[in-house]
DNA sequence: CCATCTTTGTGCACGCGTTCACAAAGACAT
DNA sequence: ATGTCTTTGTGAACGCGTGCACAAAGATGG
């Protein structure tokens, strides 16, 4: 049943498991790059030239011994007995993660959530550009957003193709969702962050990272209750009554328009 | 310098490692029962009495064995040579979710995400109800937003008290992130999603969990530019010129108003 | 130039999560 | 009732990620 191998599941481990090893960095010291490199902007705006390991480790939320190692794999940038530089260390995390170059991206799916990314000042800041919104609906089409005209998705591939757009970002109805991914990879898309809350299907060397608002949210809900239920021990033990009862729809999940 | 212990760190080993062996559901597990309850949904809706663990891993876009597994720390709910039954697992899970219980939840924080948020369908269905939509500009207040009316954050502990309200979702802008968990967590809400591009400083008990666009993206960056530099092969070793260069700011970064 | 002190970089061990592979369990046909 | 066939549930091995703890490196002061 299921076509391409999809690598988007793993709740984090990072898409792009295979090739992970290219020429070393663990997907895990990716995940927290730029955790780092937010930190040591912030350090840089302060004009504070170098910091220690412990200090940007408690600025990223992160355990100092981790930092070392996740930094060890990208060479020997520390000084011992002083620390890190922080312009050097901004500079050199900045290009691991290829934000020195410029990511032309596209919006497809301008609801709500569409909205709020195009608007999203941390998108034009950090290397990534906006090469056009896009969505379904013909009545959107050449409105301002964010100073961008909406424009449709007919003009999908084109668009790609022209600008160089590799990377794709779906913020559609759920059921909207594989049909505009489909379309974006064959036009060249090579990595998707997908907001509608589907599994896509794609070929081999897309990858694909999930951003889900009401998974974390009931992940959140299975700690807090049993938070709540440690107060008075196994009072869960015995189910109120009920069958099924309330888990409701999903369908009309993200935003209106689009696909 | 770091005060209260936070959770929020790990991209998504789950918030409250410490207590996650109650009973003993791993947290990797509880971060994917939300996508198998999705899929049961979908194939609750078509009326699919039951399903095997190998069609409902590709639904889920999972390993099957790793299915199994999952399912086994819940109990034995599969019959062998059958598969599992449908409705049955949808309740199961959404029990251990605490999902069959009304979860109040706060939102804080109403620009374009917080919008976006409070329209988001996910939300009403999986038994989380917004009780309050909550900002900072006096010029917001009284105005409906999904049909609620957005109230001052003046008003945060009081709703937080009478409504019962456990889980709060953040979107303001940084700036203001931590002063308004603070608050919210001295009202008494003891789980907290957080849209800010910060570090969430909360004391033990509380849970974080963070959302974070740009992360996302820039990962999605780091993985892009490892497949256009395996085509020339070490293309990239030689580092163009420039110094640190593009990187910019950051601070206006979630909506505009709040706190 | 030497001693001391700070901080990095990493070897090592441990634990969690994933996956394989198979035995046990049950449905279903004869 | 018995055999076959499907599918679950899990024991065991493996690999990744984390954190400890320490040796190496270098700065700094006398």
């Amino acid at each position: 049943m299921a076509t391409g191998r999809s690598t988007q599941n793993n709740p984090n481990p990072a898409a792009g498991n295979r090739r992970s090893r290219g020429r070393g960095i663990p997907d895990a010291t990716v995940a927290r790059l730029p955790l780092y490199l937010r930190a040591l902007t912030a350090l840089s705006e302060r004009s504070v030239p170098t910091v220690s390991s412990e200090e940007l480790a408690t600025a990223a939320g992160v355990n100092s011994a981790k930092l070392r190692k996740d930094f060890s794999y990208l060479g020997s940038y520390g000084t011992r007995g002083v620390g890190y530089d922080v312009e050097y260390l901004v500079y050199q995390i900045s290009r691991e993660l290829g934000l020195t170059q410029d990511w032309p991206v596209v919006i497809v799916g301008i609801g709500n959530l569409g909205h709020a990314l195009a608007n999203y000042g941390g998108f034009a800041s950090r290397g990534f550009r906006v090469a056009a919104l896009l969505d379904a609906d013909a009545a959107l089409t050449g409105q301002l957003v964010a100073g961008l005209p909406v424009r449709h998705t007919d003009e999908m591939e084109e668009i790609v193709r022209s600008e160089r757009v590799s990377i794709g970002v779906i913020t559609t109805p759920p059921v909207a969702a594989q049909q505009v991914c489909d379309r974006l990879v064959a036009a060249g898309v090579t990595s998707i962050l997908n907001f509608a809350p589907t599994v896509l299907n794609v070929p081999d060397g897309v990858d694909v990272r999930k951003v889900d608002l009401s998974i974390e949210l009931q992940i959140l809900a299975f700690h807090e209750q049993r938070k709540a239920g440690d107060d008075l021990d196994d009072a869960d033990a015995e189910v109120p009554a009920a069958q099924p009862a309330a888990v409701v729809s999903e369908g009309t999940e993200l935003e209106e328009a689009a696909g």
